[in-house]
DNA sequence: CGAAACGTTGATATCCTTCAACATGAGTGG
DNA sequence: CCACTCATGTTGAAGGATATCAACGTTTCG
């Protein structure tokens, strides 16, 4: 198991943007425990006052939100080197749940001592600010994609975000990954019946878009899933630029 | 027209936190202008290299993204004491565009002078991601919106959301206040067609549940139009929680 | 083996979109 | 002052995309 930031294999491989010696003991000083969750584990109920601060060190999880009947939004997906709970942090409670999509490890980081870096290590706090930005990037094109794009495009541009997202931290083997969602948890990502996501995935598949087999999703040619999806990205820098 | 960060009437009514004499002092150095644009005018456009930061001072806008082939999705309205931006200046692009929705005045934070401000002011770095982290609440709610509620439903929570936010910022007399939205940008927020975001907004008027006059709204019972737009919020407090 | 979660498929219903036409009001130039 | 245009709002009819309902298949796992 990770215990030190400084042997972190998630720094090694490129995730973060290069911090210095100094900012890295900073946050290796905070970090308290290192968490292990199953599959479907609540890491945020709504609701909850005081939540903590995580990194996401393996897996993948989602954020989402209810509404009074039970019907479920999901709003974003979240992976490795993600940052779980910084919104819900900020206020006096959680207006979202996070639930974890596989097993996962977090890194937790105790709010107070997240916002005490915030006066000690001022390049830190743009990176929790940056982190911050990019989650809200997903969550507007997941908008726009519950807003105008048609069931077919919303389920290809998807698939395209997370095979990026995935190829990005080095989980793209070949053109596959490991692909932890249900039909059920594509529905609520894209505001769609779980029949009708049922039907547009076959279309998909059947037009030889991807494939399926234990766990994993095999995408023919992102690109043209990418024009299907009407989905096209500006390769989002690991690195801020200030 | 507003000069002095000392004298900003926005600060005075209570919409920002208070901060302390030497942040604001910080805040007016680095401020540099004071922009008036007309309605309609772009403040940000997609794939704008280095955009600024600024506050809307005044006024409202939007901020959207399209589709290559010209669809538009509305992702949150900007009321003033919003920072416009941010995300967009986080990257080397912006992902988004930003419009007037009714003259609005803008006060220019270069943005290298803002990040420089998180090194020297700790609080104001806080502010700053405190802010991004309420407009991303925005577009999590919108996104619920346009996934998992009904046209009538969007409609009303759309109606009570702006309701509450302007009530918050002193804009609502009685229960009216002036809501600068066409038909058509609350069809592309709410991802509905226009005709069909016509014909629900005249059912919720038939049903008294509002009524419109000369650019202003009236809501009849807030509570009761939560409730058929199954939006509960709760009050988000201008003071972040350290 | 049995149960539970997940996936698949066809039939039917409905919400929403699209198309088309017209109404209203503001601004503009003759 | 009128004619004109353009943006915006309104309404009815028809079509289509997606939801709902129901049943069954498949996999996993205790």
């Amino acid at each position: 198991m990770q215990v030190s930031c400084f042997d972190c294999t998630l720094r090694a491989c490129g995730v973060f943007k290069p911090i210095t010696r100094n900012e890295l003991g900073a946050v290796n000083d905070i970090k308290r425990e290192h968490v292990v969750l199953p599959a479907g584990a609540e890491i945020i109920r709504a609701g909850d006052e005081a939540p903590e601060i995580y990194t996401l060190y393996s897996g993948w999880a989602f954020r989402f939100k209810n509404l009074p009947d039970g019907r479920r939004q999901i709003l974003n997906f979240l992976m490795p080197g993600d940052l779980l709970g910084l919104q819900a942090a900020m206020f006096d409670a959680a207006q979202h749940g996070i639930e974890a999509l596989t097993e996962v490890q977090l890194c937790l980081l105790p709010r107070r001592k997240v916002w005490a870096l915030f006066g000690e290590m001022p390049g830190l706090a743009f990176d929790v600010a940056w982190l911050g930005a990019r989650e809200e990037g997903h969550v507007d094109e997941n908008l726009t994609s519950a807003g105008r794009r048609s069931a077919t495009e919303r389920v290809a541009a998807l698939i395209v975000m997370l095979y990026k997202r995935a190829k990005i931290l080095g989980l793209v083997d070949g053109d596959s990954f490991a692909f932890p969602l249900t039909q059920q948890h594509v529905a609520d990502a894209l505001g769609l019946s779980l029949v009708h996501t049922n039907k547009t995935l076959a279309r998909l598949r059947r037009m030889g878009m991807f494939s399926r087999a234990n766990g994993s999703i095999t995408v023919t040619d992102p690109h043209v899933l990418a024009r299907i999806g009407q989905y096209f990205d500006e390769e989002i820098p690991m690195r801020p630029l200030i």
